[in-house]
DNA sequence: GTAATCCTTGACGTCGGCGTCAAGGCAAGG
DNA sequence: CCTTGCCTTGACGCCGACGTCAAGGATTAC
């Protein structure tokens, strides 16, 4: 198949497998004519590429799979190199995680504070807090 | 003070306080000479700024905040605006926290698998899976 | 033959937040 | 006077993963 049948199976575009070739993560034959050509094998190869894209795999940690695959295994996750990219990515994770968290804390308590002094400001003067001061 | 001091009492860089100057962001009064000049209370906008950015906020989304400090609040979260952004952030990094938290299991449950089949694979064929089939 | 639809390579654009020169002006100490 | 160390503007570089356009060749449909 062509590059324009290959990007449309795995939802992707012509210039992103051009992209991948140039990087040398997806090499293509050529046809007489100059023309890309791909088969069923270059398609899982591909699928695997935008499988770990998609989980926010940087192009270049895909390649422990795709070279995996390339080799002859059954999944693009059964060479011991694909199985570091794992955790280095898991432990990425929980770090980004974590801060993430630390963040959202952070701004949500912000907000809260930032809120109760609107409030404390808004209705004409500090409000009574408390009804014993009617008292 | 002049851009140099500046950058160095806020921890940052005389390149970005042009830059910041460039968005309209932390304008600067010129001194006779052309030098940049700024007070104390360019200091306190810039240190939003930077706490914001540390944050993750974008330079733009702590604009609503340099405003409101500008316009002679006591904190730069004091206008509604400044809530707004808090209130968008939050919510944004709810999504991106979930989707981070939904990849992280994926990746783990892929990691796990692939090492029970590689597990599976290295001790020369496959292994009793229980002692029961020893009877 | 010619229009439509593929394909080719090459090269510049995008986005954010600056980093890093380059060329030159201004001020102060020795 | 000269050096040193600030400062000025301007402009290109960077990163990642392509998008987009340009100019032209190939194939197929009619």
């Amino acid at each position: 198949m062509r590059i324009g049948e290959l990007a449309e199976r795995a939802g992707t575009t012509t210039r992103a497998l051009r992209y991948y070739e140039s990087r040398g993560l997806l090499p293509a034959r050529r046809a007489v004519n100059g023309y890309r050509t791909y088969d069923e094998d270059d398609l899982r190869l591909l699928q695997q590429i935008r499988t770990l894209q998609d989980f926010g795999f940087d192009l270049e940690e895909t390649r422990p799979f795709v070279d995996c695959l390339r080799a002859g295994h059954p999944a693009g996750d059964s060479c011991p190199a694909s199985l570091e990219v794992y955790r280095r990515k898991l432990a990425e994770l929980d770090v980004l995680i974590g801060q993430l968290d630390a963040v959202r804390t952070q701004v949500g308590a912000q907000l809260a504070r930032a809120e109760l002094e609107a409030q404390a400001e808004l209705p004409g003067g500090p409000e009574p807090r408390c009804e014993l001061t009617d008292n």
